[in-house]
DNA sequence: CGTCACATACATATCGATTGGTATGTATTG
DNA sequence: CAATACATACCAATCGATATGTATGTGACG
């Protein structure tokens, strides 16, 4: 079945030189600045070229959360090292950084937030909601005991993500290296002792909330 | 000086009324969402009319940021019972969440992010960075020693901030309120004992990131 | 193998709607 | 009668999207 297989080809890579343009301008003018002008014509190309490939801006958007969902994939997966136990928290920390506070991932939260008022809207928290169904909880699920489902370990994990989030929104008030540094440190210094006790306790330790008070000697 | 006294409070009034129709925009329809051809309308006027009191739209946003300092050093200031010690982490996360965890206070972000790849972006940092100073900074201070400045609490403190804005974006994906719930809770929860170390501890501990180390029997 | 029928890739030109902003008129206040 | 508050009407620019034209690739058929 070698039909078409070259414009097949042809077709792929100006698609891919769209959803990167569209990353690009979403990182760096936001959602708001990311019109489909600017996006053809950093792609190389004008916006009949675009609307050939996808007919509604919302779907070069989808195939954007697509490659991003990729994207994280990838990245997790390469630091899967990090999963041995027992881990570092502040590897871990690193790690999710690394991931999550890259400012080609904030694209994805223009797109979340910047569509919030549309009807397109539902589709984006679905797909996010998929993704993370999809690649963040078992990759969390896997630096755990395997088979192991902890309720508290993954709350820690998602409030390690959620504090990322925040830090990396402190890039837009133009902080220090160092701001970045410190709240990085601090985090996995906050979170650190709960890891180590639930990856030492049993799979029914109640500890995972109040760590400081699970001392041994 | 009685001249145009009613002239003048007509103006005020009208203005407030566009500075909160931004502010509602910018919290349900987002900052491109935002035009002036809304806000004037949900103002109950004309665009005719904004321009009058507000020549530039940047004009608008920025009143609308000088309202949210006031916003927040009021309600910082509601709560200063927290800041008498020892405080409780868990009301002091409570508190912050009122204020900063609103649907009010991002739109402040909103601008923020929004205005990022206009020349404008710049005084919005100048005025965010001044409000911090101006404002959270001095209420920190006070509820730690009168007199004492610690930057292991300060770090925490912002921390919470950071952890606070990073959950707030959560709601656009629609979680659920219990999902808020546990993780103030376990925020509390991480910061608690690296906060009671530093109100017990002298002002040179440098425990202050590693909290979980500093055991008193 | 040649060529015809057609699908695909992309450009040009343009659409109606909407953007922030201006100019000018009218009503209200002092 | 000013001066201010606000409305009406309108502007150029830009938005996402469409319509149409052209060049190129490709499977089917003689």
């Amino acid at each position: 079945m070698g039909v078409r297989r070259q414009q097949a080809e042809r077709s792929s890579e100006t698609r891919a030189l769209l959803v990167q343009a569209t990353l690009s301008l979403l990182q760096s003018d936001g959602f708001a600045g990311t019109t489909t002008a600017l996006i053809a014509r950093r792609a190389g190309m004008t916006t009949g070229a675009l609307h050939h490939h996808y007919p509604a801006k919302d779907d070069l958007l989808l195939d954007v959360l697509d490659d991003a969902t990729a994207r994280i994939q990838s990245l997790l997966e390469r630091g899967n090292a990090v999963g041995k136990q027992p881990f570092s928290a502040r590897h871990l920390v690193d790690h999710f950084w690394q991931v999550y506070g890259d400012t080609a991932y904030w694209a994805v939260w223009e797109i979340i937030i910047g569509t919030r008022a549309t009807p397109f809207h539902e589709r984006v928290v679905a797909h996010r909601r998929a993704t993370i169904a999809a690649v963040v909880h078992p990759w969390i699920a896997r630096c755990l005991h395997p088979a192991e489902a902890r309720p508290e370990a993954f709350r820690i994990f998602e409030f390690i993500l959620i504090a990322i989030r925040g830090l990396s929104l402190e890039r837009f008030l133009q902080r220090d290296p160092a701001y970045f540094e410190a709240h990085l440190s601090l985090l996995a210094d906050l979170v650190g002792p709960s890891l180590t006790a639930l990856a030492d306790d049993g799979p029914h330790g109640e500890t995972a909330t109040r760590p400081h008070e699970k001392h041994r000697p």
